[in-house]
DNA sequence: CGGAGCGGACTGAGCATACC
DNA sequence: GGTATGCTCAGTCCGCTCCG
């Protein structure tokens, strides 16, 4: 449906990222491609900021668990899925000092495995701060190809790591979302909670009335992971259902 | 010399935020 | 659920240093 002001509306949805498909069903339809005046013009009050910081981290973990079941796996037999942690020898709990020595690393790291200045490795990483207030890394590598993990310690070099590959794990963006901080920490206050590599695939996202029934209907049952009905000031009563392709039965 | 790695300048992607 | 805004930081290019 066409709006007069450009937008139109959207009645369910469909989010692919890798093997994990979402469905939406809203009550309401959902406007899109208006022009709305969002933005910022002033400074929220503290209970709204409370809300807005909520908002926020909820909407990083959901970004961050598609970013990365939309990438796992994609990038061939010879580079599977890692994962990694970096701890710091020294206590580190400055942020920007841990940022820029994880980024140091990616860059060596990258030298090493593809011989090139050019960004290659494609990751997604997650900060975490220890009990002891220590920043360490929680990493998914997508495209690393096997390197012993004594020689990843040594380009690390600023203490230990832990690296595994991922093969038993149905929905790893659930997985790493599980080390992403529970409360919006105030260490991480307008920081970013997680971060990622250029390049990486995006979910695809289908709106098509059409095209969202099709892919509704050739949904197997079996598959279905999540199914939740909530309710949205926006969007009414909303239906929710997760499939995992990839679910062992 | 040449490989490895750092860092500065520039640039744009995308995260956090605010509001509907 | 959505969009708009602000701005931080990741990627790129490339030159420099260090060290064998």
């Amino acid at each position: 449906m066409r709006l007069k002001s450009g937008g139109y509306s959207v009645k369910s949805k469909v989010i692919i990222s890798g093997s994990v498909i979402e469905v939406y069903e809203y009550e309401n339809s959902v406007y899109k491609g208006y022009k709305s005046n969002g933005g910022r013009d002033k400074v929220a009050d503290d209970e709204s900021k409370e809300k807005n910081r909520k908002d926020t981290l909820r909407r990083a973990r959901q970004n961050l668990r598609r970013t990365v079941n939309a990438n796992v796996w994609a990038y061939g037999e010879r580079c599977l899925p890692k994962f990694l942690t970096l701890t710091f020898g020294d206590n580190v709990t400055d942020l920007d000092v841990a940022h820029y020595e994880f980024l140091k690393f990616i860059k060596r790291l990258n030298y090493l495995v593809f011989g090139t200045k050019v960004a290659n490795l494609r990751y997604t990483a997650v900060p975490e701060f220890q009990k002891r207030g220590a920043v360490h890394y929680h990493v998914v590598l997508y495209n690393l190809p096997f390197v012993e993990s004594k020689v990843i310690e040594e380009v690390w070099g600023n203490g230990f790591i832990k690296i595994n590959k991922i093969d038993d794990v149905d929905n790893v963006g659930a997985y790493v979302c599980k080390y992403m901080v529970k409360e919006l920490d105030d260490r991480l206050r307008g920081r970013k909670c997680y971060f990622n590599s250029r390049g990486l695939f995006k979910p695809i996202v289908i709106e098509d009335e059409k095209k969202v029934e099709n892919i509704k209907n050739s949904l197997p049952g079996e598959k279905r992971t999540v199914f939740t009905v909530y309710e949205n000031d926006y969007t009414g009563i909303t239906i929710y259902k997760q499939y995992n392709l990839n679910k062992s039965n």
